[in-house]
DNA sequence: CTATATGCAAACACTTTGCAGGCTC
DNA sequence: GAGCCTGCAAAGTGTTTGCATATAG
């Protein structure tokens, strides 16, 4: 199964590596600014065979829809709670980074995901009250 | 707004105790057992309330849906990609237990899952081939 | 009694898939 | 020109919600 260097596939990549931890729905933006009727369905093809052949990185989130990372190797990563945004985690090292046993288990991969505040929305709330406020937003609001 | 204890609650309860890491259609079969016509919405509203009331814990799978644990405090668990079942990860410690920042990020939660072969099926594939293999199953398939 | 909880079905968010036609190599 | 790729629309999964009714306290 040869692959082909479509339009579609470069945009795709270039979307991912332009942008920061986007999702499906963000890459699909940017990629219908640059090619208007490109289908949901094609970004999301592309994005499954990119991770695949490892040129871009899959992240699953647990809340909301996957991201994609322009870094494909494996690392932790921080989500804002208050403004969406997903951060690379750098104060925390990937654990496991190459398969092993643990207790019997086989270790392939882990997945690390922090959630709280970025530096930004911390800064922010601290003004407004006196602990860490509970609002949470989804970072599709502003459109 | 005052809870109030109903039948359904209590078997909803009842079944993330008993069953090992339950997803919200498993907790369903069990529930409905033995209350036939109880309502998926009402599993759904009962796993969310005693989550919030910290009656039980509710894991972020990334691989399909969420997962619910009797153990309320957080710490990191192991999927298996061959059987599906979710395990307790013993062998690794859950980070930041408690908020606190980490270079400005204010970090109030951690989510670690690993993911490979547990012990049983780490066995089974050894017998059959040289190498871990490829195989991947859904949990479902056992109906 | 009355607010909380339920069951039903429809809506929802995200993703995958079947198909006919288009494009890359 | 063969077959990978695309766009479209429909279907699939997992979850939430509106509404009328039932029930715990």
């Amino acid at each position: 199964m040869e692959r082909r260097n479509t339009l579609q596939r470069r945009l795709v990549l270039d979307a991912v590596r332009t942008l920061l931890h986007p999702d499906a729905e963000e890459v699909y933006r940017a990629v219908s600014a640059k090619k208007p009727n490109i289908s949901r369905a094609t970004v999301y093809r592309n994005l499954h065979l990119l991770a695949e052949e490892g040129a871009i990185g899959e992240i699953q989130t647990g809340e909301g829809a996957d991201r994609y990372d322009h870094e494909a190797r494996r690392h932790c990563h921080f989500r804002c709670r208050a403004c969406g945004k997903m951060y690379d985690a750098a104060f925390f090292p990937q654990p496991f980074p190459h398969p092993r046993y643990e207790d019997g288990f086989f270790v392939e991969s882990c997945n690390v995901e922090f959630a709280g505040l970025c530096p930004a929305c911390d800064k922010k709330y601290q003004n407004k009250e006196t602990d860490h406020g509970q609002a949470t937003q989804r970072h599709k609001d502003g459109g």
